[in-house]
DNA sequence: TAGATTGTTAATCGATTAACAATC
DNA sequence: TAGATTGTTAATCGATTAACAATC
């Protein structure tokens, strides 16, 4: 089989498309062009034309993309369709943004439970979600067929949780804590780690007070 | 002048270097190799020493790089050597968690001022800081000289409270809401968009489990 | 029909990886 | 000296961009 696998900026930037989609179908537009997509989104058309094309969409000649049908292509490429249910651990600061961020269920993402080991949060509400203890976590996992992790414990605590989530059958696991993490072959890991951003912020500020 | 700028998945991969170095440093370790980076960070030395060059390092064959000259490198070469200060505006769920992040001050960062528009919020504090009025924001980023903006209100208002800030001379802003930015050209601007990674996750998620 | 826009094939660009000489 | 490791030059790979034919 050939490796026709959509390349990782592609999938970064269908969330974006998914979003102006979302617009459109609110203004009740039925097509929308690279063109448009291209003002709106500060991309070039080809490159439009090519992310597209991964979602399997077929578009029309002088009219673009039908709006209903390219916004269902992105969500079953994502798997958006319906959220997939997921766990929250480590109910400090940023968990417990993620806990009240109302904007997941829309993209693919349902948190079901909410975890720590502080007893002092241990049965509180955070935005709504009961925190438990994580020693619940593995059964609860298995009874309830969760497949996602996230993890917002501090990064000394981050291995220890993922080899939990791992035992307890979880195949996907979104990290914030700013470690490298061993995993099974057979569980998907994506970091998000600040840092990253906070550093090309700061090359792109010296550069521009640099060379004034 | 010829075009020997940073890749940007270099500048991205340099905090990792960072923290490793923090780590060696701790441990008294006076040198580092790339093979020894390249166990830790799973990444290949080839591609450790491609980094460590734009860096400005020099290397020694047989020993590796000195610890507490590349670290200086890297901080110089990141601008991290002293915090810049930075105002943050939305004391919602994440900026709330930004406002409480202790490892900032190693990156780079010292939020000196947290914003909201909300008269509830005005007056309290936050992890120790006072939350101002956003009528504020002008004069005191002015007064003191604040580079850094960061901008964690709903998407609506984003694009008004990057007008203020580049009106009150910000130059570099990092934002947190999902949209687009119009913003001068000596501005420079950093997006955070969680639904990027979280569309990497789904696909490789949906891939793991379609491949069973 | 004319023209806008898609989709495909080829060219370019940039980052990663490989090969290897230099060096302590 | 021998060997590990750096640094540089060249090759490869993958993503973006360009060119252009197809089509409604």
């Amino acid at each position: 089989m050939k490796n026709l696998q959509t390349p990782l900026p592609t999938i970064k930037r269908i969330p974006a498309y998914l979003k102006l989609l979302n617009e459109f179908e609110n203004n009740e537009e039925e097509w929308i062009s690279t063109t448009m997509i291209s003002e709106r989104l500060n991309l070039k058309p080809i490159q439009i034309r090519k992310d597209m094309a991964f979602t399997g969409i077929i578009g029309q000649p002088k009219k673009g993309y039908p709006v209903k049908e390219l916004k269902n292509k992105i969500l079953t490429f994502l798997g958006w369709n319906n959220a997939t249910d997921a766990f929250l651990v480590g109910c400090g600061g940023l968990g417990s943004a993620l806990l009240g961020y109302k904007g997941f269920e829309t993209h693919g993402l349902n948190i079901v439970g909410a975890f720590d080991s502080n007893p002092d949060k241990i049965g509180s509400l955070i935005h709504g979600k009961t925190v438990m203890d994580i020693s619940k976590l593995g059964d609860l996992a298995k009874r309830m067929f969760v497949k996602i992790g996230i993890i917002t414990v501090p990064e000394k605590y981050a291995q220890q949780i993922a080899d939990l989530m791992v035992e307890a059958g979880i195949k996907a696991i979104w990290n914030f804590a700013p470690v490298k993490l061993n995993l099974p072959n057979d569980v998907c890991l994506q970091m998000e780690d600040l840092s990253e951003g906070l550093a090309v912020l700061s090359v792109k500020l010296k550069h521009a007070i640099g060379e004034e």
